[in-house]
RNA sequence: GUCCCCGUAGCUCAGGAGGAUAGAGCGCGAGAUUCCUAAUCUCGAGGUCGGAGGUUCGACUCCUCCCGGGGACGCCA
């Protein structure tokens, strides 16, 4: 809808005053009743031209109107109000196109890659990563609809001290299944290693498997073991609970493999060679401060190994060979301080400043009752994002994680989102759709109606209260909202606007019955609330959430 | 200590490239069901947009300082 109106005002622009005009906004106005959309661009040219915005707009407006909308100045503002007729034309175009209404090609095929998740392969995943995953999925749904090439990929942490750490612990607990206490792992074991419950179950199953040969066994040899074998079983856990999210990726890229294929070392010599590391107590430097960082960062430790940032790099740097215009990674926001660093290494490398696009996102805090439940990654009790979701279903998970903008903290109340009442936005979206398609399912009962799109289409006509034109428009802007969702790399507009359908819709079904004698005004609200449902339909398929039939 | 983010109704938050009387949900108070799902709806009370300056025709939005809350500052990942 703004599309064709800033189109039409820059031309008219250019036609009453001979220029070109770029940045002036067109959007809702604060009050309904001012119109539907309004610009500011009388303000703009005022500056310009050194007249006042007032006579401007009052001028433009004159020239503005048109079939399909009219334009009126008020201040300095130019508002627009949409015809009837031109509404119900869109509608029924969006009758006859259904979801494809809404669906633009905007990326050309572009390729993208979303990184998201990636959790250190160390233990279940919890609700800061559940986030995480529903964001970059939600992300991934919509670049991917509106025209991108998306890659979803899980960069998984298999190589390095975390995963060390893993089969340290696992071995640790599975010694002292057979009563033995290792002191050489105590120490290490009790200051950094892993102790949730998880570990212990692990440490049974090895136990299981390979009974007590693994006591004998040389240390390091057996971590190693331990730790390829947790990595593994660890990963099939995180599958299955991003599974549970319907949540799939298309890679997962292994850390480790950067170091096999020598990867790391390469990118390492390149940084070398164009003069940005040195060393420095037996270890490598990469000179990040030339980039903006706080302090130069270590590559390679002075005991030869690599860090992680080395290996990420690498990983990064693969990423952009394998040809994606731009990469989006949604990372926990307590990695903001890293992104200084690895933008610099980017740069370093000759990459474009906005190649790589970060996505922070806030951790979530649990509530039950209003009371919150801590979480503690020490001692290893907290509650795991599985959990969660066999507590309260998938689409509840994913529909409140959607409910706020990413890079601000969220509340998840537990009780709240098992309430079958208005509090719960995930219940009030659903049982619009659920109650539209109650009406269809009695149309058809009743009338033996079947609700066929192109039969509807005609009676969009016979449509004439307000409330109906009210929730026409709600429908129709939906796309220009979703665009921006996408623009903006923000899901949560769908949701704020899919709360907003539902509230009219609701308003709607409570003031006007759509079973009725007259069958033209009846199946004029059946076409409307088919408009409705592909709408609320689309949003919620966006969103990963189930639109259910009945509820 | 340095840097970053946040501060909008009792609570949880939308909004923001400066624009017209600041929005929603929950909670609170009062009401609505002979009728397509009351898991709903209607009405009401509730605000110096943390504070003070500044820029501007215009500031919740931009700038500076202050206050309050959170986070980041490893040869961890």
């Amino acid at each position: 809808m703004k599309e064709a109106l800033e189109a039409v005002i820059k031309q008219k622009v250019r036609e009453i005053y001979g220029l070109e005009i770029e940045s002036f906004t067109i959007e809702k106005p604060k009050d309904d009743n001012l119109g539907d959309l309004a610009t500011n661009v009388a303000f703009l040219l005022s500056k310009k031209l050194r007249r006042d915005p007032k006579s401007l707009a009052q001028q433009m407006a004159e020239h503005l109107s048109n079939e399909e909308f009219s334009a009126e100045a008020l201040g300095g503002f130019i508002n627009f109000t949409f015809s009837d007729d031109y509404l119900k034309r869109e509608f029924t175009e969006l009758l006859r196109k259904g979801e494809a209404y809404f669906v633009e090609d905007m990326g050309k095929g572009e390729s993208l890659q979303v990184e998201f998740v990636s959790a250190n392969p160390t233990g279940p995943l919890h609700l800061g990563h559940g986030r995480g995953a529903v964001v970059g999925d939600v992300l991934a749904n919509l670049l991917k609809t509106y025209g991108y090439k998306v890659v979803r990929e899980y960069y998984i942490n298999d190589a390095g001290y975390q995963v060390y750490l893993l089969g340290l612990s696992i071995l640790y607990r599975y010694k002292k299944l057979f009563g033995e206490e290792d002191e050489q792992l105590k120490d290490v074991y009790e200051r950094e290693g892993y102790k949730g419950k998880y570990i212990d179950e692990l440490a049974k199953d090895v136990k299981a498997f390979y009974g007590s040969s693994l006591l004998k066994e040389d240390r390091d040899k057996a971590i190693n073991l331990l730790k390829d074998y947790g990595v593994k079983r660890l990963l099939e856990e995180i599958k299955s609970t991003l599974e549970l999210l319907n949540i799939r990726f298309d890679v997962w890229y292994s850390e480790k493999a950067l170091y096999l294929e020598g990867k790391v070392q390469k990118v390492v010599d390149l940084l070398m060679e164009r003069g940005y590391t040195y060393e420095k107590d037996g270890a490598l430097w990469f000179k990040s401060t030339e980039f903006g960082d706080d302090k130069d960062r270590v590559l390679i430790r002075s005991d030869g190994t690599y860090t992680y940032f080395a290996g990420d790099i690498a990983y990064h740097w693969e990423k952009y060979q394998r040809g994606f215009s731009k990469v989006i990674n949604i990372w926990g926001a307590d990695h903001y301080g890293y992104l200084p660093r690895l933008k610099g290494a980017l740069t370093a490398l000759g990459i474009p400043e906005n190649w790589l696009n970060v996505q922070l996102v806030q951790m979530v805090r649990l509530f039950s009752e209003g009371q919150e439940i801590r979480m503690s990654k020490r001692t290893g009790e907290f509650i795991t994002l599985k959990e969660l979701i066999e507590d309260v279903g998938s689409d509840a998970v994913r529909f409140v994680f959607l409910t706020k903008r990413s890079d601000t903290p969220l509340d998840f109340d537990i009780e709240l989102i098992k309430r079958k009442t208005s509090e719960n936005p995930v219940f009030y979206v659903q049982y619009m759709h659920a109650r539209i398609m109650g009406v269809f399912r009695e149309v058809h009962t009743r009338y033996q109606i079947d609700i066929d799109k192109e039969y509807l289409q005609t009676f969009v006509p016979f449509l004439k209260e307000s409330q109906e034109i009210k929730l026409i428009k709600r429908v129709l802007f939906l796309k220009d909202n979703i665009k921006e969702a996408v623009l903006r790399l923000h899901p949560h507009i769908i949701t704020y606007e899919l709360l907003d359908l539902a509230k009219d819709f609701h308003s709607y079904y409570n003031h006007y019955r759509v079973i009725l004698e007259d069958r033209n005004t009846m199946l004029s609200r059946i076409a409307l609330l088919k408009g409705i449902e592909l709408s609320v339909k689309f949003g919620l398929k966006l969103m990963g959430v189930g639109a259910p039939d009945r509820m």
